[in-house]
RNA sequence: GCGGGCGUGGCGGAACUGGUAGACGCAGCGGACUCAAAAUCCGCCGUCCUCACGGAUAUGUCGGUUCGAGUCCGACCGCCCGCACCA
């Protein structure tokens, strides 16, 4: 083990016979001490009777991977310095903690590793449950869920069937990335440039039948009450509704040209939100999935290579979109809907969605860039049909970029002149009056981009869906007295596919309604349903009712939710979901589960490779400044990269137990929250570290310093303050005032910032007291008044410090049951403003003037300045602009 | 491809709703204390001109609005993130 800086070792080896003991602060014998007290007397337990008002915090449960690095800590210190603020403003905080313990890792680490996913799972929530204890949390570890627990997926399994019984449970078809040779479904994030991770083989998109939610039914709702969620940062806000993605749009029949329509299909329909563009179309695609795609392919074999080259390759959008832009011309042709004299051909195109819209567009190359690269490839005519304004129709020509602004309507028949709006609705009205084998030509449509919520998984480690399929009834939901379905225990991975498939005796039961023989349903849920309703668990004290209405009445909605930005969109939007789905079902009465959403940034550390290329650990190196460094084992170069989140593989972690053993808790909990605001990304730094351990052991001497100085503890209020008395009691009142706001709008390095300055200003005032002999009983009154506001306030931050020197000053109680220190209003209101004085803009000079004082007195007060006469040289101003109680600026 | 975000000293960043740009911390430099070092304390610290007083300039680039722009508007440049089976 290479040597690391060890500030505590360090600083006892120096001069121990002129320390006394309480000039150092020793982190590592004292936080163990004070986590035990709150653990002993339950200060952190929450009794959903407590009369007083309630406060929700909830940081976003982690995946128990493994073992936490620091750069897990940093959403949990700040959820917990709210929580322990709020507790001290007088609320009955509700600060719990769990584990969303399902997932794939579990099962890769049985087939890697040979240990069973259960074994694995509960083994990281025991290593984690244990580093997150260490960091201080707040937390009430009675209300504990593990998602994998049989007593928390038995409500989820209830949770379905009643979905199930209200139609928002349903199953269909839907495509999946399938690996042909491991015989499996691969996760987007097991696609690697289109081939399986493990095999190496090129995945295909295969359908499989599946169980959906229907949030498509909430589209609107959703999309709507995204207004109502003002404590969310707008950033998010805008994603959803970008991802709801509605549109108004219109749907449009093509009718196939005379004497070509294929068996089965007089028309195609389409949706477009862009029927202004539509004497633009040049062609019409249509999805590789698209029933009449596939019609065709049986009887073409071309298409149908056609069709299976486009299946090739990922899932995902990103995948779709940035492949090729493929096409096939079909030979068919379709009838212009507003000109029966013009055909556009049909082509099959590989960036068609199914899920979207009809399966079907037309193409408008001169207004759609995806249109314009397949026109291009395809030397499909591009004729401009939106004029930009200013524009002159002769110049205008479309090269390589699509035109998708305003403007006037040309080539375009009875739609000339018209603005793109007028033209929409001219073509809407149009197409409505037109008849297309008995239907509307034209149909006004709003769409969604949402879809439905693909909920079954091929995997083991999930909760089973309470389903059992027989040949007679069909899928039949498991009676809720047979629930929970439990996950059976004897399953082996040793080869491809899902266990579960394999687990004879589990699979095979009776059908609940006829008692035939018949299987269950082999699939699990997505683990995004146990991360949708765990929030409403916690509510409920009580394991017989995980779902308890009046608890989640009570409780929700969570009044302040912290989590990483990945979650911007889905996790948020399927518990949106769920509370109203529930709703729907009658379980709960909650619409917006989080009314407060805050989204913290990355810790990230530098990384360091050695002259082999080996990854290096932090402390197995050290950093020279100037970007260069050394191994300490034997002083040869290493290559220093710029931060990036901690992994494991990269080895760019710190481990929490080493800090806590190095510097203390407290210190990495002050360092996670000073200098980067919350929602960025912050650097993990050894002097960044060193900073913090040098603020606690300052406060520890401070604090001591002004119990020696200071007044004792039941000191009268002397009834006169002079400065330098006044100035630290105003300073001491502004740090509560200040941090406490800070913290409510969670900006936590300003809070820091904040503590830094008043330390100063305290430090200076020790200082002098020192100076001072005897010490005047103001100023004595003022240190000790100092001291315990200091240390109220830095508590949240850094409580087992706080908790130290609380019982130093001589105080019986915790701080972590002490209240808020309270203002006094009278301190932070000062008689006199000083105003900056500009001329022309910029400043000159300042003036101090009364608090109160009328634009007309400040006026007359700056003109007799000697810089505002010299400026003005004998001349009138022409303007003087006073913004009272903040600037003045004088127009020469 | 689509969608979103961010650019302020050597570094992290502060600046309430358009009102003194650079708070606070880190690093650095100088000094005190010390036999010496560490720790601690004091001072300096955007750039340029000036002995100094002071002045000019400065928030990615260019332009606009305004008495006044880091903040608002437009264009550009650069970096980062998400995209439905990772959680």
């Amino acid at each position: 083990m290479p040597p690391r800086f060890d500030p505590s070792t360090r600083a006892m080896s120096q001069e121990p016979t002129q320390e006394r003991a309480s000039d150092r602060y020793n982190a590592r014998a004292v936080e163990p001490r004070w986590q035990k007290i709150w653990k002993e007397r339950g200060v952190f337990r929450t009794r959903n009777d407590d009369p007083r008002p309630k406060f929700y915090v909830l940081e976003m449960f982690p995946y128990p991977s493994g073992r936490i690095h620091i750069g897990h800590g940093r959403n949990y210190v700040m959820g917990d310095v709210l929580a322990r603020y709020k507790r001290m403003a007088g609320f009955n905080v509700l600060h719990p903690m769990g584990w969303d313990a399902f997932g794939l890792p579990a099962e890769n680490a049985a087939i890697e590793r040979r240990v069973h996913p259960k074994e694995w799972t509960y083994e990281n929530i025991a290593t984690m449950r244990e580093q997150l204890q260490l960091l201080g949390l707040s937390l009430d570890w009675d209300r504990e869920i593990a998602t994998c627990d049989p007593s928390y997926y038995v409500e989820q399994q209830r949770i379905f069937l009643d979905f199930l019984d209200n139609g928002l449970a349903y199953r269909k078809e839907s495509e999946v990335n399938w690996d042909p040779v491991d015989n499996t479904v691969l996760a987007n994030e097991q696609v690697i440039d289109g081939r399986g991770w493990r095999s190496g083989a090129v995945v295909e998109r295969r359908k499989l039948s599946q169980w959906f939610f229907r949030i498509t039914a909430f589209a609107q709702e959703l999309l709507d009450a995204i207004d109502t969620l003002d404590r969310w940062p707008d950033k998010v806000r805008l994603m959803q509704r970008n991802w709801i993605g509605r549109s108004e749009g219109l749907e449009v029949l093509f009718e196939f040209a005379r004497g070509e329509a294929p068996a089965g299909a007089d028309a195609v329909k389409v949706y477009t939100t862009r029927p202004d563009t539509l004497y633009g179309a040049s062609f019409l695609a249509l999805s590789p999935d698209h029933p009449l795609t596939r019609d065709l392919a049986g009887k073409n074999q071309a298409l149908a290579a056609f069709v299976a080259e486009c299946k090739k390759g990922g899932t995902s959008a990103e995948e779709i979109e940035t492949q090729e832009k493929l096409g096939f011309d079909t030979g068919l042709k379709v009838v212009h809907p507003l000109d029966d004299k013009r055909t556009v051909p049909v082509f099959v195109a590989n960036f068609v969605l199914m899920d979207y819209g009809t399966g079907a567009i037309f193409g408008c190359p001169a207004h759609d860039q995806r249109d314009l690269d397949f026109a291009r490839k395809y030397a499909l005519p591009v004729v401009p049909v939106v004029l930009p304004p200013d524009t002159d129709a002769g110049a205008f020509a479309i090269g390589d970029v699509a035109y998708d602004g305003d403007g006037t309507l040309i080539n375009s028949g009875f739609l000339d002149g018209m603005s793109v709006p007028d033209a929409k609705e001219a073509v809407a009205r149009r197409l409505e009056r037109f008849r297309v084998g008995g239907e509307p030509q034209g149909t006004r449509k709003v769409n969604f981009r949402l879809r439905d919520w693909g909920i079954s998984r091929q995997r083991y480690w999930g909760c089973p869906i309470p389903v059992i399929h027989c040949e007679s009834c069909g899928p039949v939901g498991v009676p809720r007295a047979d629930l929970p379905v439990l996950l059976p225990e004897d399953v082996t991975f040793d080869r491809p596919g899902n266990p579960l498939d394999r687990a004879k005796a589990w699979r095979e039961v009776a059908c609940p309604k006829c008692g035939k023989p018949a299987r269950r349903e082999t699939d699990t849920m997505d683990t995004f349903v146990d991360s949708s309703w765990y929030f409403l668990r916690y509510a409920s004290d009580n394991a017989q009712q995980p779902l308890d209405k009046a608890a989640v009445g009570h409780w929700l909605p969570v009044d302040q939710y912290i989590g990483g930005i990945e979650h911007a969109i889905l996790h948020l939007l399927y518990s949106r979901f769920f509370t109203r789905a529930l709703k729907a079902c009658g379980r709960i009465d909650l619409e917006e589960p989080f009314a407060g959403l805050f989204t913290q940034g990355m810790i990230v550390h530098e990384t360091y490779k050695d002259q082999d290329g080996k990854w290096l650990f932090p402390e197995e190196v050290k950093v020279l400044g100037t970007g260069k460094a050394v191994k300490i084992d034997d002083g040869t170069p290493v290559a220093v990269s710029p931060p990036e989140k901690m992994s494991k593989s990269k080895r760019n972690v710190v481990a929490p137990e080493a800090v806590a053993d190095t510097y203390g808790v407290d210190c990495a909990r002050w360092f996670m929250l000073s200098d980067t605001p919350p929602e960025r990304d912050s650097e993990w730094t050894q002097g960044g570290i060193e900073g913090a351990w040098r603020f606690v052991q300052r406060i520890w001497r401070l604090v001591n310093e002004a119990i020696e100085l200071g007044a004792p503890a039941a000191a009268n209020r002397p009834d006169a303050f002079g400065e330098p008395a006044l100035a630290l009691r105003r300073a001491a009142h502004a740090l509560a005032a200040q941090v406490a706001d800070d913290v409510e709008r969670l900006r936590f390095n300003v809070a820091v910032a904040h503590v830094y300055e008043f330390t100063n200003a305290f430090a200076s005032a020790v200082a002098a007291a020192r100076g001072a002999a005897p010490v005047p009983a103001d100023l004595a009154y003022a240190l000790r008044e100092a001291a315990e506001i200091a240390v109220l306030v830095i508590s949240p931050m850094t409580p087992h410090l706080a908790e130290e020197c609380w019982a130093t000053l001589g105080h019986e109680g915790l701080v972590a049951e002490a209240g808020w220190p309270r203002v006094d209003a009278a301190l932070l209101r000062r008689d006199t403003v000083t105003l900056p004085i500009q001329i022309n803009g910029k400043k000159r000079d300042d003036i101090v003037v009364p608090r109160e004082a009328t634009t007309a007195e400040v006026e007359e007060a700056v003109l007799q300045l000697e810089s505002v006469r010299k400026a003005l040289d004998g001349r009138a101003p022409k303007r003087i602009i006073v913004v009272p109680q903040r600037i003045v600026n004088v127009v020469a």
